[in-house]
RNA sequence: GGAGGGAUGGCCGAGCGGUUGAAGGCAUCCGUCUUGAAAACGGAAGUCCGCAAGGACCGGGGGUUCGAAUCCCUCUCCCUCCGCCA
């Protein structure tokens, strides 16, 4: 949510942020919202002076209650009257306040979608960060970097054989299995087993290892929470239809429950309602979920594996800051992202991305880290690191108390995927797949998955 | 699943229709005393909206009344006992 009061001094600000992000302009209707904003003003104020008559009246009822009793009834009429009508108004004022979008960061690069996006650099292993002037923003959404990555499994031994997809990779090692996994639970749900398994557990605990190491505070939240969390991080409403709702049957009487589809709003709202101290900021924490995405409005897109589905296992870094300590946070967040690629030597790129692109309305400022699949020869987001400023903050009621000791102040907050564990392996299965049908082990994950290399079962 | 009891300021806790924005205690802040501290004593102080007048706030929402922290309805949460359970 946007400080009202900003919208209100400085409308064409919020104008310029609807245009900027494309938040249709139906919804994130601004001039019906001032003149709400107005006529709402205007009511409360009419009922505030009918509430000071009425207190007068109260006191004179104290001695004389026969005196007091018809105008007071008059009263009561009136301001009823009136608290209706703010009902109302106000009902449709939130309606179209909540589709305002979080102001864009000046760095925020403007364009029409995901080919406007900018590349902010681009590493292949074994040759590090390619020279600034390969990367190019007007080559579209495969940019300038990708003609200078690798066109052949990076990792394989052999360039003599045609690379496979990450679902027949995976099948032939017996460790990815859509086939079973939908006839458990449907269509985009699959196991992981054995092998494959394996490395995705190995990739979380050397995640988690460094995480821990950098300080972040593990947190073990709920997955299933109430609308309040998820309209607090601002996935509702805007991607209400990206979420399961659990059905009130065997749910305890008046539960409304969501799955959620990133532990975000679960970690946020550990701190929901509360005011913290500024000593105790930054709060950095990470979780490892499952996430839960209806993939509403995406049923003919990457049907095949596991790149998108309806559950998935997920790192997540969350943290609450000041205003002035976001900007580290943030590149925290990247320098974390970057070690893990490059721990695992996977070829990717950094964009930062456009308002059009920027996800989420909270969004202040927003990247997206891309593996590339040297096999398939394309990128794929696997980590998405935002600033939403003090956007969250201000719907969840999360503020601080400065050290200087004076009003409180809401938090900022950022997000970062840690690590996409089903995109991550898909990557892996990529880079490292061999002419034998093998798939080749990290080395930073060889003492966690226990092996060098992963084969078909004989 | 069954049966009860609760929710008041930073915390504890009175109040059960008007003089209560709310007693009392603890914690906080400022004095006095002290070499300093503690103790004791005196004093100050809630949050939000509004330029102000003023308004709102006793878990949330609604109702009764001239008037509600107090009465009624409803929702949420917490606690106790029994049952079941990873």
């Amino acid at each position: 949510m946007i400080e009202v009061r900003e919208v209100r001094a400085n409308p064409d600000r919020m104008r310029e942020a609807i245009r900027k992000r494309r938040v249709d302009p139906k919804k994130a209707d601004l001039d019906r919202w001032l003149a709400l904003d107005g006529e709402l003003r205007e009511a409360r104020q009419r009922l505030e002076a009918l509430n000071a008559e009425k207190n007068k009246l109260a006191q004179l009822g104290r001695t004389d209650p026969n005196a007091a009793r018809t105008r007071g009834q008059e009263l009561r009429q009136q301001s009823r009257e009136i608290e209706e009508r703010i009902t109302t108004l106000q009902g449709e004022w939130q309606g179209i306040l909540d589709w305002f979008p979080n102001f864009p960061h000046p760095m925020m690069p403007s364009g029409e979608g995901e080919e406007d996006n900018l590349e902010e650099c681009a590493w292949i292993p074994g040759q590090g960060y390619l020279p600034k002037d390969k990367l190019d923003k007007a080559l579209g959404a495969q940019g300038g970097a990708a003609a200078f990555m690798p066109k052949h499994p990076v990792h394989a031994d052999s360039k003599d054989f045609t690379p496979a997809h990450h679902a027949d990779i995976g099948q032939r090692l017996g460790g990815v299995d859509t086939a079973q996994g939908a006839k458990v639970s449907g269509s985009r749900f699959s196991y992981l087993f054995g092998d494959v398994a394996r490395l995705q557990y190995a990739i979380q605990q050397l995640l988690v290892g460094r995480l821990l190491a950098e300080g972040f505070e593990p947190i073990v939240p709920p997955l299933l929470v109430r609308e309040r969390s998820l309209y607090g991080t601002s996935h509702f409403p805007e991607g209400r239809d990206q979420v399961y709702q659990i059905a009130s049957h065997n749910v305890e009487e008046g539960a409304e429950l969501f799955l959620v589809g990133s532990s975000e709003p679960s970690n946020f709202s550990y701190f929901m309602d509360r005011t913290l101290r500024e000593e105790e900021l930054p709060i950095r924490m990470f979780a490892s979920t499952p996430c839960f995405r209806s993939e509403a409005g995406s049923w003919g897109k990457d049907q095949r594996g596991i790149k998108r589905v309806h559950q998935f296992d997920k790192i997540e870094m969350n943290a609450l800051c000041t205003a002035e300590q976001a900007e580290e946070i943030y590149e925290q967040f990247r320098g974390v992202n970057e070690w893990l690629l490059q721990q695992l030597e996977m070829p990717y790129r950094i964009v930062e991305k456009c308002g059009a692109d920027a996800g989420y309305l909270a969004s202040h400022r927003q990247r997206d880290v891309e593996a590339w699949l040297s096999g398939l020869g394309e990128f794929m987001e696997v980590m998405t690191d935002t600033n939403t400023s003090d956007y969250q903050g201000r719907r969840m009621n999360i503020r601080y108390k400065p050290a200087d000791g004076g009003a409180p102040k809401v938090a900022w907050t950022l997000n970062d995927t840690g690590c996409a564990l089903g995109r991550i392996i898909i990557a892996l299965l990529d880079n490292y797949q061999q002419a034998d049908g093998s798939v080749k082990v990290p080395t930073a994950l060889r003492s966690y998955v226990g092996k060098d290399y992963l084969r078909p079962p004989t």
